[in-house]
DNA sequence: CTCTTGCTGAACCATGTGGTTCACTATAGG
DNA sequence: CCTATAGTGAACCACATGGTTCAGCAAGAG
């Protein structure tokens, strides 16, 4: 299913609200490293990290302009990880079907067994 | 927007291959620490830590049943995590629009300067 | 050439992660 | 009561993370 390192890389990346900022902030446009850096109060290197973790991600690219360092959204749309997510949506929903729908079932509103009632 | 550390510690969760196979075991019904260990080969400590940690985003719930717990899906549906991508996914289709947009369409097949062409 | 600015790399630190083993508790079954 | 089974908790380990400081190094500005 895709590829298990892509996908550990991506939500790992997303696992830091910082991160996730950043990735905002070059939503509207690039930035140099100390563009990134200013807002959160952090280092220059600290923010290295952060870029550098988005970068091998694939969810951020980086070009050395000058002295300074332009950083932009990268090539990956977050595809693979929404696509698993939508399969889990779909594993979820479906969670009933299995040999333990008798006993959620017994807690449920009505006993309809048919079609799920979009609950 | 949602809870920061809400999505840090489900994007955290999915971060591992391990614990994305224990959900899409858990998809197919309810399991004991020991049966979801037994498949990876591994302690029932190392996969009773898992579980915490999937358990603590909210992502499985567990019960202590006789001497054995048994583990199923949770609550959360990843409807946070889900959101965030998508709202990823407009700010990246929607980065042209900065002030980058005249490097990026240097490249572009088509100089048209008017609404985004469908990429 | 000199100075400032922006990034980089190494070293360090505290904490978290993914895993183990070992000792222990608690339940199920004779 | 006795024993096998299932999980739990503490301790440990190697390594990753998120951050720092400090010492460079490269590019612009004068």
């Amino acid at each position: 299913m895709v590829q298990q390192e892509v996908l550990d890389r991506t939500f790992a990346a997303l696992s830091d609200g910082t991160r996730r900022q950043i990735l905002v902030r070059l939503g509207q446009g690039p930035a140099s490293i100390g563009e990134l850096a200013e807002p959160f109060g952090m280092s220059l290197t600290g923010m290295k990290k952060h870029v550098h973790v988005l970068e091998s991600a694939g969810l951020v690219t980086t070009e050395k302009v000058g002295r300074s360092r332009q950083c932009r959204l990268g090539a990956e749309r977050l595809e693979d990880a929404m696509s698993w997510i939508a399969f889990y949506q779909r594993l979820w929903e479906r969670r009933l079907d299995g040999l333990d729908a008798y006993f959620t079932l017994r807690n449920a509103p009505e006993t309809d067994t048919g079609k799920d009632t979009e609950r």
